[in-house]
DNA sequence: TGTACATCAGTGAACGCGCGTTCACTGATGTAC
DNA sequence: TGTACATCAGTGAACGCGCGTTCACTGATGTAC
């Protein structure tokens, strides 16, 4: 019996790993009410108190969540302000990217956003990594402006990107936007919406 | 013993209306997680299963609720849309009214958009609160335009006008702006950033 | 005006459930000598 | 190279809890005659 060939280990190798990945199928499915602790556990086939070894507790699990999630979107904006040439097509790119994250794990998103967890902004680790995905908006459109406009009026604008996009990103995820893409004939709303808001804003 | 003086009479007289009240309390005070149907009942002073005389289950309680805050939200935004005079002003105060609502009650506001509650959409109540509660944008939006504009185009801006302030909203109840904050000297943030996106966006 | 009875709006015991967390433990691994 | 032992990463039983919901019930109210 011990130690046939398909016999789990009893040391997981790498169960951190494993449990972030089951609390993400698990909140990609349910959402975030749905990723407990020994949901998670059961998920990777583990003892309930498992996790333990791994994570202060579930509050701390639904963190390093946030955090990879915060950093993600960080990484992919800063990709699609980086490809192509500048101008207004970059922040529509900018923009694009931001809703794709979105649009992709809604439910990701939901949670970086506030829902599932009171006080983010009591957990360091969130609150930096929520802070450095700002960044790339605000650096885009700092060097969109130029040398126009004090650093005032583009801490201004980089805050109204990031609010229009964000306000965007869930009217879009939570279908309170499915009526209005009717009215508008032709290509999706988001790139609409974008560009509108681009031509109008950010000029 | 019988019916002194003090005695609570068997039937409430409006439990329902009492039992909304008290969940929009633990709403308020610990988020919508914190509103179970036997926690209401107990801070109604009521037994455990009373609330389902008039609730079908925690689930429509919380529509309810959803609903209510909807239909003020809609309420405040129309009263300060007809006050004072047309123009940018009035569509300032139109956001102003937004931001103001969001800001006085951030967990009801919170349970509207999507926390707390998956498929908002499926209830049919909620959802035509909802819209509704969209419509004093697109009206005071469509007569700040007038004849100019397409009636595609004026919808794309309502829907960038509802965008911008949802995102504001949110990224200023969940503390995203704090930062943001500071750099703002002088008038608060919220009102630089409507003036701005009115500014920008709404000529 | 009085009475019978239907209906409404409560009660309270009970159910089964999944949860977070604790505890003492044990198997596996790594390291010092 | 071998051995003793510390440390790490698991197990599994157990706890107490609050929950949603059901059920049979009962007190209070309203209505028909």
């Amino acid at each position: 019996m011990a130690s046939t060939e398909g016999a789990r280990p009893y040391h997981h190798g790498d169960l951190r790993a494993a449990l972030l990945t089951q609390a993400r199928v698990l909140l990609d499915r349910d959402g975030a009410d749905a990723i407990s602790f020994r949901a998670v556990a059961r998920a990777a086939g583990v003892s309930p108190t498992a996790p333990y070894n791994h994570f202060a507790n579930r509050r701390d699990l639904l963190a390093a969540l946030a955090v990879e999630g915060f950093t993600a979107l960080a990484e992919r904006q800063r990709a699609a302000a980086t490809t192509g040439p500048a101008g207004a097509a970059r922040l529509v790119a900018l923009g694009r990217a931001y809703l794709d994250f979105a649009a992709q794990q809604p439910q990701l998103y939901r949670l970086m956003f506030g829902t599932g967890v009171q006080h983010w902004h009591d957990i360091p680790a969130v609150a930096a990594a929520k802070t450095a995905s700002f960044q790339p908006i605000r650096t885009t459109i700092t060097e969109h402006h130029a040398a126009r406009g004090s650093v005032e009026s583009i801490e201004i604008a980089a805050v109204g990107a990031w609010s229009y996009v964000h306000g965007l990103a869930m009217l879009l995820i939570d279908g309170s936007l499915d009526r209005a893409r009717e009215g508008v004939a032709g290509t999706d709303l988001a790139t609409v919406a974008l560009r509108w808001f681009v031509g109008q804003a950010m000029t």
